[in-house]
RNA sequence: GCGGAUGUGGCGGAAUUGGUAGACGCGCUAUCUUGAGGGGGUAGUAACUUAGGUUGUGGGGGUUCAAGUCCCCCCAUCCGCACCA
């Protein structure tokens, strides 16, 4: 085989993708006499063409499923389309067309953009999450949890825009305004459906322990999130019953400060407040006041605490004494029982709120190790002994917690409980582009799921976007239907799309499959998914619900696997320099190929101008890549001008998968000259003539030198893709070996065949990251069969031994010397050689020798004063 | 506010188990090469220095023969907070 010149990534990459799809090398089939291994990015939102961030999740999972391959395993490694969504219904609204037809138009565009790339992914496996052979089955599962009482509706809060008529998302809520009308948005409590995930919250938290190939920080943020407590639920009578109510419940996780409770505080939809605001107006006008607030936990944590007293009281369960009923805007009607008693001596939120409405503070804890906290100036938040607590005095926490859990419950007062920070999975929208929720309206009030051999409930695509209104809902006769001859209404609300990427996971496995869900015995042979790629971002919601849902299909009995992500790694995002000028004080931002940086004679960047006009621009930071920031960087641009396996080197080389990565065009050229020199020194290794075979037994030292580097090479790329994921260190090691390569460049017959054993091994393992160059250079290289069959290079032992090695000689911790000895040196020798060493001698003159610290085969340091 | 992470040369990063800080790459400097290419080769590149060394991994303390790595406090930046995906 003759070599071109020049390497042509364009060529190169069509050949290669040609010869894969031809040759459906990364078709998938079930063969149980295979060791499995499923490989799975999280699919990405059709949002209009690959982003860096698509390229960077993409190339890891394709360089794990093609090690994976190497390794023998039968490799899974799907792609599909998380199609429903948000987006689709401002782009039909933009551009009055339809949210289907700009759906297929982006899948059909990215999917071309995937192929570029080159990645081995099973295509005959595709899915998109908006086809009803997809959302058919989510709708039959969501009756199924219907029938098993897993699913319910109740009164819910949404942000509400009273111009548009229309419920908004988080994201379309800006400073507490409507993203379109400019209003205030307000709160407002419409029935939904949720999923009873609270029913799995100790499933989920105590699996966790058996995910040890998850990171520490996802399970960590899970488990908070769960945010299980133990506790105790509190009972206060009020003073006087309102309507049908005659106390009050409040959960507490420090039933010990209970002596301290000065005040109790509502929400403000609690049944007690809106039956009060029913004859008080002040407390109506309060409500009224918190309903234009966002409902986002974080906009409640940082709002201003409002309250007022509802003149009502409690009476306190162990002292017997009256304590003041309050409402507060900072109370969630979602968590727990809507109520919380107060101590503000012993809680910061409760001590600021009763400073700001002077309300009575007292202190119930003494702590030994803060004895100084002055309760006149802030709360005592740590345990401790209890005091002002009549007989509870002197007792510490846990004897505290428990004497009064069982005095409460012997005046049935309370008792002992567990509470979750983790709220039901609200799963209704009020959008046309999701599935579309499977339940009929009966007239009488009650709802029924929708029969099976109704399924599925389609949602229609021929629809047009001319108002802001869901098509379905506009439309009064999509929702008429009947049954058993009694007209029933269809419900309009869609799923929540978090539904449809709980499941995909599993789907894969058999996803031209009509006659069910899953098949069992293809998903079980698959299922977990060995390795699952994705962003931090997701680290809670997603990863949370699709281990919930996987939990409901196995006791559907469609997996048995409890958990369905076995190893599990979150990869940084994307990010770019920025720049910006001021109009009017505005920021304009530059994309960065606008601007040019000024460096001086170290390289260090002393100003950035606008190329065009020469005006000076300020710098915006290296930030993540955004349309806002203009600091995007389109991946077909360099897949054009520099070709895919420049991309994928660049990508996986800049950093490691986990952190941030930053894009530099500067970084992306070293790539692909680094490609051009591989190919460079393939070209002129076969020039120089076939060599005789290798004489393991019979090299030089300095053969003996490039045999180890190959191999030491082999064990560290084989390390850090299969166990630590690092990508960048096996490129890195990949480097340093064809530097080695480079210095033994004569005819010799040995060094042609040791350079060429180096080769070989460097391709092999270069493979996955860079797969089509290297399908190029392994048949240059001569070898008859195909790379993508070829398998991974074992280590030769015998290769790795070294005749000599380099002890560091410390002094008192610094480093004085270095020297080159035998591996199999004694301790007792080389104590000698160091104290003898004349630089040693120097920093160990005029003191004594305390002790000798030999660590094997790296270094001896002497301690001396 | 709460929860989770990150911080190392001019820059991206390496140092896997507490054991030589700065691998590999970018940039820069010098130099060689008629070199058609977003060229190639060689050497140098943490700072300071009286050229012996000294200092140095966001800041401040600590443990240890030895700390980028372990412990405590602080600062900055990023991610998530339940209707973006």
């Amino acid at each position: 085989m003759t070599l071109d010149k020049n390497y042509d990534p364009a060529s190169i990459e069509r050949e290669a993708q040609q010869f894969w799809t031809d040759n459906k090398t990364f078709e998938a089939i079930e063969d149980p006499s295979k060791e499995k291994f499923y490989c799975l990015a999280m699919f990405p939102y059709p949002s209009g063409k690959l982003h860096m961030g698509h390229v960077r999740n993409y190339t890891i999972t394709d360089v794990i499923a093609r090690f994976q391959r190497m390794q023998g395993k039968n490799v899974l490694h799907p792609m599909g389309w998380d199609a429903f969504g948000l987006p689709a219904e401002n782009a039909a609204v933009e551009n009055n067309t339809a949210p289907s037809k700009w759906t297929h138009d982006n899948i059909s565009y990215m999917k071309s953009q995937l192929q570029s790339l080159g990645f081995g992914i099973d295509w005959s496996r595709e899915l998109a999450t908006c086809e009803p052979t997809y959302y058919k089955w989510e709708q039959w599962f969501f009756t199924k949890l219907f029938e098993k009482g897993l699913v319910y509706k109740k009164t819910s809060a949404v942000n509400w825009d009273p111009v548009d008529e229309t419920v908004l998302a988080n994201e379309q809520v800006i400073d507490g305004k409507g993203w379109r009308s400019g209003v205030q948005v307000e709160i407002k409590e419409i029935d939904q459906w949720f999923i009873r995930i609270t029913d799995y919250a100790d499933q989920l938290i105590d699996d966790l322990d058996g995910l040890d190939q998850w990171p520490e920080q996802v399970k960590t943020m899970q488990r908070n999130w769960i945010g299980k407590s133990q506790g105790v639920n509190v009972v206060f009578d009020l003073s006087e019953s309102i309507s049908e109510y005659s106390h009050l419940n409040v959960f507490t996780t420090r039933p010990d400060t209970l002596m301290g409770v000065t005040y109790l505080t509502l929400a403000t939809q609690h049944p007690i407040t809106l039956k009060l605001a029913e004859k008080n107006s002040s407390i109506a006008k309060f409500i009224d006041q918190c309903q234009s607030q966002k409902t986002s936990e974080a906009d409640m944590a940082t709002m201003e605490k409002l309250g007022m007293d509802l003149g009502i009281t409690a009476v306190h369960p162990l002292s017997g004494e009256t304590v003041p009923v309050w409402v507060g805007n900072y109370v969630l009607m979602d968590y727990g029982s809507g109520a919380v008693m107060a101590v503000p001596g012993h809680d910061q939120r409760d001590y600021e709120f009763a400073k700001k409405y002077v309300l009575p503070i007292t202190q119930v804890v003494l702590s030994a190790e803060h004895k100084d906290t002055n309760i006149e100036t802030e709360a005592l938040t740590e345990k401790g002994t209890l005091t002002n607590s009549g007989k509870y005095n002197g007792l510490d926490f846990n004897t505290a917690a428990e004497k009064i859990a069982s005095d409460l419950e012997s005046t049935q007062h309370g008792s002992m409980a567990t509470n979750y920070r983790l709220r039901d999975w609200g799963v209704s929208r009020q959008r046309y582009w999701g599935a579309p929720i499977p339940i009929y309206n009966l007239a009488n009030g009650g709802e029924i799921a929708v029969p099976a051999d109704r399924l599925p409930v389609l949602l229609p695509t021929d629809v047009s976007m001319n108002s802001i209104q869901s098509p379905i809902k506009a439309d009064k006769s999509w929702c008429k239907a009947e049954l058993n001859g009694e007209p029933v209404e269809q419900e309009t609300d869609t799923f929540d799309t978090f539904m449809e990427s709980s499941w995909y996971h599993a789907r894969f496995t058999c996803p031209d499959l009509d006659s069910a869900m899953l098949d069992p015995v293809r998903a079980n042979y698959w299922l977990p998914v060995d390795q699952y790629v994705g962003g931090i971002e997701h680290a809670i919601l997603h990863l949370l619900y699709a281990r919930f849902f996987h939990k409901l299909l196995r006791d559907e009995g469609l997996v048995n696997s409890d958990e369905p992500f076995k190893s599990l790694l979150c990869q940084g995002m994307v990010l770019a320099e920025s720049f910006y000028k001021e109009n009017d004080g505005r920021k304009i931002w530059l994309s960065p190929d606008e601007v040019t940086v000024k460096r001086d004679e170290k390289g260090r960047a002393l100003s950035a101008l606008e190329t065009k006009t020469g005006l000076s621009v300020f710098s915006g930071g290296i930030t993540k890549m955004s349309k806002s920031k203009n600091n995007g960087v389109d991946p077909q641009t360099t897949i054009d001008r520099f070709g895919a396996d420049t991309v994928r080197l660049f990508t996986m080389f800049a950093a490691p998968p986990e952190q941030t990565l930053e894009w530099s065009d500067e970084g992306v050229l070293g790539a692909h000259r680094f490609l051009r020199k591989l190919w460079k020194m393939v070209q002129e290794h076969v020039e120089s003539g076939q060599s005789e075979p290798l004489d393991k037994d019979n090299l030089n030292p300095k053969h003996k030198d490039l045999r180890r580097k190959t191999h030491e090479t082999i064990l560290k790329v084989s390390d850090d893709f299969g166990r630590r994921n690092t990508f960048n260190t096996a490129i890195a090691a990949v480097m340093e070996l064809l530097n080695e390569v480079a210095k033994h460049n004569d005819h010799s017959e040995q060094t042609k065949a040791t350079r060429h054993e180096a080769l070989e091994n460097a391709i092999l393992l270069l493979s996955p990251v860079a797969p089509h160059i290297c399908h190029k250079l392994w048949k240059v290289l001569g070898r008859s069969e195909e790379l993508t069959e070829a398998i991974w290079p074992q280590v030769d032992d015998s290769a790795l031994a070294r005749s000599i090695i380099t002890i560091v000689l410390q002094v008192n911790g610094k480093v004085r010397g270095k020297v080159d000895v035998s591996p199999d040196i004694s301790k007792q020798e080389l104590e000698t050689i160091a104290v003898n060493d004349s630089n040693v001698k120097r920093f160990i003159a005029g003191n004594v020798i305390q002790k000798i610290i030999v660590i094997p085969g790296k270094l001896i340091n002497i301690v001396a004063n």
